[in-house]
DNA sequence: TCACTCGTCG
DNA sequence: TTCACACTCTCGA
DNA sequence: GAGAGTGTGTCTCGACGAGTGACA
C-alpha cells in the first residue's frame, strides 16, 4: 500500500487519450458512424492543439454552457485563440437567445445573481431587496428568471460546447457501457485502476449495426427520463409513460435493458393501484421479479387459479434459486387458499445463538468480531469478499481467457459474459479441468496468483480484504471437496450466488467457522440462507449470532 | 465562522 | 452502479 | 416470528478549493 508514487503526465496528456479514444472507434466502427460523426472526427483532426484540448476540457466539465472567465488552463496558451477557433469551426456557440436562461443562472454566484437581480430593478424597492438577500440561490434564480432577462443581461460572453453527443456515442463504442469514461485513462495512468493485460479482440464488435447504437442510447434515455418522472410517484404521469415503451428488440442485450425497464415502470404502477397496466408490463418481460410480481398483483385481484399457474410454472423453469424458492412460498399459499393439497415446508436448522454484548456505537459486526477475539479467534469481517476472491483467484486465467467478444477494451474488470450462462458454455473444458483439480486437491496455486495478479482490477477480487493471510488459512482449512462445492455455486449462477456469504469468518486451532451477525431487528435474507445450507452440507461451522445490547 | 457539498483535475 | 441492513406492517402458525 | 415492503447508507480515487447556508 505505497501511496507515494508521484506519477507525473504531460501537460497534454487528456488529448493523447481523447485522441487514442477517436482512433480506436474510428479504426473499429468507421462504417458504422454517421455523416456526422465523421465531420466531427476530420473537423478536430484539423484543429490546432490548444482548440483540442479546449474543447476536450470543455467536454471533460460538467454541464453545456460556460463562462469565457471560467476557462483559464495553464496549458493553453491562447484561450481567447482557441475560443475563436472553436466558433468558426462550429465546436462552440455563443449568446444565442433561445438558450435556456435557468441553465445559465447556474454559472453564477450567489453575490453575482444579486448583482444582476439589482441592475435590473429600481433601487426603490429595498423592502424585497433585503429579503432576497437572506434568500437561498434557488430563490434568487427564479426572481431573475421571472424577469425574463436577455443573454446580455449576464455582462459576459456565455459559450455552448456542440457535439456532447457525438462523444457520448464514441465512448459507449469504446467502453461498451454507461459508466466509463476518459477520465478512465487517466485513473490508469496513474496506476489507480490497474488492469490485466488481456487480449482485446479487435475483430468482435459490440455493435453490429448503427441502428443498435441508436436504440441503445434512445433507451437509456428513456430510462433516465424515468428516473426522474418516478419520483412524483403519479400514478397518471407513469401510466402516460408506460406508453411510450418500445416494442422488443432483436439484439440481446437490448432486449434485457428493455425487459428491466418494464420491470421498473411496472413495479411502480403495481405501488400505485394500477394493476391491469402493471400485469400488461410484467408480461412482456421474462426477467425477474416479473412472474413474481404478477403471482402477487393476481392474489389481490383475488385470481388465485392463474396465480398458481404462474407459479407452476416458476417451479417447473425457474430464471434462478430465488425465484424457485419464492415460487414455493407462493404455492403454498396459494393452495391453501383454494383448498388443494400441500405438503409441509422444510424448515431450516441453522446453529443460532443470541449474544447479548455492551452497547458500544460501533457496527455490530465488529463488536461480535471482538467478542470472538477475546475468545482466541482470529476473526476477518469479509462478507462476500472472502468466497468471491477465492473464486478470482481459482479462475483468474479462465477468467481473462481470450474468448471471442469477451473483451473489448483494455479498461475491464470481467469478460462481456461474466454474469450469462455463455460464460460457463464457451469455457466448458477449462473450468472443469480447473474444478476437478481443486477437488482433488492437485490445484494449489492460491498463494501464486495472489503473489502474481495483486493490484490487479478483478470484478472478484476486492484485495484490500482479501489478504495472503486469510487466503492461506482459509484453503487450508477446507478440503477439495468444500472448496469444489462453494466454487461450483459461484460458476453455477455468478451473477446472483455472489451475495449472502456469513459478515465473519474466523480461525482457531486449525479449524474454520463462520458467523452471520443479525442485530436487533434483523432477520437472515434468503440469499443468506442458501449459502448456510451448503455450509450445513458441507460439515462447516457455521452459525447465526443475534445480538442483544446490554443496558 | 465553520461544516458540508459539489465540481475539478491528475 | 450493488448489497446489506433498519424499520414498519401484516398475517397466520 | 416470518415475510413483505420501503427506505437508507455504503460503495465511489483522493486532494483540493470555491461556494453555500446554518450558525453565532
Ligand atoms: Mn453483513
Ligand atoms: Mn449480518
Amino acid at each position: 500500500m505505497t501511496q507515494n508514487t508521484p506519477t507525473v503526465l504531460a501537460p497534454d496528456y487528456y488529448r493523447h487519450n481523447f485522441d487514442f479514444l477517436l482512433r480506436s472507434v474510428r479504426q473499429q466502427y468507421h462504417d458504422l458512424l454517421s455523416h456526422s460523426e465523421h465531420w466531427w472526427l476530420n473537423t478536430y483532426s484539423r484543429l490546432t492543439p490548444d482548440a483540442k484540448q479546449l474543447y476536450i476540457r470543455m467536454l471533460s466539465r460538467k454541464g453545456r454552457y460556460f463562462r469565457v472567465s471560467k476557462l483559464s488552463y495553464p496549458e493553453i496558451r491562447h484561450t481567447e485563440n482557441a475560443i475563436e477557433e472553436l466558433l468558426s469551426n462550429k465546436f462552440l456557440t455563443c449568446n444565442e437567445a433561445n438558450w435556456p436562461v435557468d441553465e445559465i443562472l447556474d454559472l453564477f454566484t450567489k453575490p453575482e445573481l444579486l448583482k444582476i437581480y439589482r441592475e435590473k430593478h429600481s433601487p426603490d424597492a429595498r423592502t424585497n431587496d433585503q429579503a432576497l438577500k437572506q434568500a437561498r440561490k434557488a430563490d434568487l434564480t427564479a426572481a431573475i428568471l421571472a424577469t425574463s432577462p436577455a443573454i446580455s443581461a449576464f455582462n459576459e460572453p456565455i459559450i455552448h460546447v456542440e457535439h456532447q453527443a457525438h462523444l457520448t456515442i464514441f465512448l459507449l463504442l469504446f467502453f461498451g457501457n454507461q459508466y466509463q469514461d476518459l477520465s478512465q485513462f487517466v485513473l490508469t495512468d496513474l496506476g489507480l485502476h490497474i488492469f490485466e493485460n488481456y487480449q482485446v479482440d479487435p475483430t468482435t464488435r459490440l455493435f453490429q449495426q448503427r441502428q443498435h447504437i441508436l436504440e441503445w442510447l434512445s433507451l437509456e434515455a428513456l430510462a433516465a427520463e424515468y428516473e426522474q418522472l418516478s419520483l412524483s410517484k403519479r400514478a397518471q404521469a407513469t401510466r402516460q409513460f408506460a406508453g411510450r415503451l418500445p416494442g422488443p428488440c432483436t439484439w440481446p442485450p437490448l432486449e434485457r435493458r428493455r425487459q428491466r425497464l418494464f420491470n421498473r415502470v411496472a413495479r411502480d404502477l403495481e405501488r400505485l393501484g394500477e394493476y391491469d397496466l402493471a400485469l400488461f408490463l410484467f408480461n412482456h418481460s421474462a426477467l425477474p421479479p416479473s412472474r413474481e410480481r404478477r403471482v402477487r398483483i393476481l392474489e389481490k385481484l383475488q385470481r388465485h387459479s392463474t396465480a398458481l399457474a404462474i407459479c407452476r410454472q416458476m417451479l417447473s423453469a425457474p430464471f434462478n434459486e430465488e425465484e424457485a424458492e419464492v415460487g414455493q412460498r407462493l404455492a403454498h399459499k396459494l393452495s391453501r387458499m383454494l383448498n388443494l393439497p400441500v405438503a409441509q415446508a422444510i424448515k431450516d436448522t441453522f446453529t443460532l445463538e443470541t449474544l447479548t454484548l455492551p452497547a458500544s456505537g460501533e457496527r455490530v459486526e465488529l463488536a461480535v468480531a471482538n467478542h470472538y477475539r477475546q475468545a482466541g479467534w482470529r476473526v476477518h469481517y469479509t462478507e462476500n469478499a472472502l468466497i468471491c476472491g477465492l473464486f478470482g483467484l481459482a479462475f483468474w486465467d479462465i477468467i481473462f481467457a481470450s474468448v471471442s467478444g469477451a473483451f473489448l477494451n483494455p479498461f475491464q474488470r470481467a469478460p462481456r459474459d461474466m454474469y450469462h450462462s455463455e460464460f460457463s458454455e464457451r469455457r466448458r473444458d477449462m473450468l472443469t479441468a480447473r474444478l476437478n483439480a481443486i477437488r482433488t486437491e492437485s490445484w494449489n496455486h492460491w498463494l501464486a496468483v495472489y503473489q502474481q495478479k495483486q493490484g490487479i482490477t478483478n470484478d472478484w477480487v476486492n484485495w484490500a480484504i482479501l489478504t495472503p493471510a486469510l487466503v492461506e488459512e482459509t484453503v487450508s482449512c477446507l478440503n477439495g471437496e468444500q472448496l469444489y462445492a462453494m466454487l461450483s455455486r459461484l460458476l453455477f449462477d455468478p451473477r446472483h450466488n455472489r451475495s449472502g456469504q456469513p459478515d465473519l469468518v474466523m480461525f482457531k486451532s486449525g479449524h474454520i467457522q463462520w458467523v452471520e451477525v443479525k442485530g436487533p431487528g434483523d432477520t437472515l435474507q434468503a440469499n443468506q440462507k442458501r449459502w448456510l445450507r451448503l455450509f450445513q452440507q458441507l460439515g462447516l461451522d457455521a452459525r447465526v449470532n443475534h445480538v442483544v445490547w446490554q443496558m
